[in-house]
DNA sequence: GCTTGGCTATAGCGCTCGTCATAGTCTAGC
DNA sequence: GCTAGACTATGACGAGCGCTATAGCCAAGC
């Protein structure tokens, strides 16, 4: 990325993701995401010439590579330490935008239709987990978790979250994702002592 | 059956509850509603006088009332066995859909927005939420689970099975469903013999 | 200085949306 | 049979959508 000359490009894919984590993908219009990242709406159709899709891609690939760089830096302190950043960074994205805000690759990845075509957006969400996933398993399987159960365990711990995430948009309350924190460091301690 | 005196109503009911969990909410217009439930516009608005809202809150309060159904059944059989029926009614969802399909409850839960009002929708959905919990929670205390881990560990269930649906979609695999099933099922397990 | 090319500004295209109004049809009960 | 009320049919409304076209701006390179 040897030339940010344009901070604009950037700030639209920022501010897409946290629109679509907000109001979801289809109720986001690209007039106000404009809007919203004070650029002007001949800007987006300039930096993502292929519309809305394309947009929505960058966004979802945007909002998942944060969540990796959050979560290699906290995995080095175990796969416990990780997996509590990984709570408390959802947490604070849900308390600070007093429940608005949730998760936008979730969010794509229940609005965007599986068509004939398999969505370049969708595709970018399920990479994300994928990632989220890789790299937890990689921490378990470094601190002696049971091979055979590592990528279970990864994927109960992502599909928990994300699913803790909508649950507490919609009630209105950080318990479900606080329960499931606890249940989660428990069993993640029971897997690495054994 | 009785003939039901409209069997209209239930019919768009039912039809925005599947399109729902196709496409999610704002996608998902009334017209196509209409369509596909081989009714009339004009009808939707004379049954659901609100307009969309009151028709997706309908649609929320189906769909968890099906699943309620479904998990009252089988919890009678014990947590594990209702645990695993409500995976396997996901899994069928998903599959049968050939991953176009997820949860309802969850895509409204995503895209609704909390704006001043919590809207009805999204009440409904955190209504849905609760009574599977609650259900869980019963059948658990009934066999036998430390108490004190009984709210959290269904909210666990209900959370890592919703993400999940929504990980099998984008990812058009049924594995992350099938991974969470077989570690909800050694958790469940290992919280009732202690 | 002048041209070039990345960016902005503005207007508009065709379309679909949610919603409403109104007139027509059907059916049950007297 | 007639009437009342439940349902259907149709068309329109203003608004907003994704997207395109085109003309203007303005710094960098010759």
């Amino acid at each position: 990325m040897a030339k940010p000359s344009t901070p604009s490009r950037e700030r639209i894919v920022a501010g897409a993701a946290d629109m679509i984590s907000r109001r979801g993908l289809n109720a986001t219009s690209i007039r106000e995401l404009a809007k919203h990242a004070r650029a002007p709406l001949g800007s987006t159709y300039h930096y993502f010439p292929e519309g809305k899709g394309q947009l929505a891609t960058e966004a979802v690939r945007y909002a998942g590579e944060a969540v990796v760089r959050v979560l290699r830096r906290e995995l080095e302190a175990g796969p416990v330490a990780g997996v509590r950043a990984f709570l408390t960074l959802w947490r604070g994205n849900v308390l600070e935008s007093d429940f608005r805000a949730g998760c936008p690759v979730l969010a794509v990845a229940v609005e965007e239709p599986p068509a004939d075509e398999t969505p370049p957006a969708l595709a970018a969400a399920a990479e994300a987990f994928d990632s989220w996933e890789q790299l937890l398993a990689d921490a378990l399987r470094e601190h002696g978790a049971d091979p055979a159960q590592i990528p279970a365990l990864a994927a109960l711990v992502v599909a928990s979250v994300e699913g803790a995430v909508a649950m507490c948009r919609a009630k209105h309350s950080i318990q479900p994702l606080d329960q499931v924190a606890q249940q989660l460091e428990v069993l993640i301690t029971a897997a690495l002592d054994r």
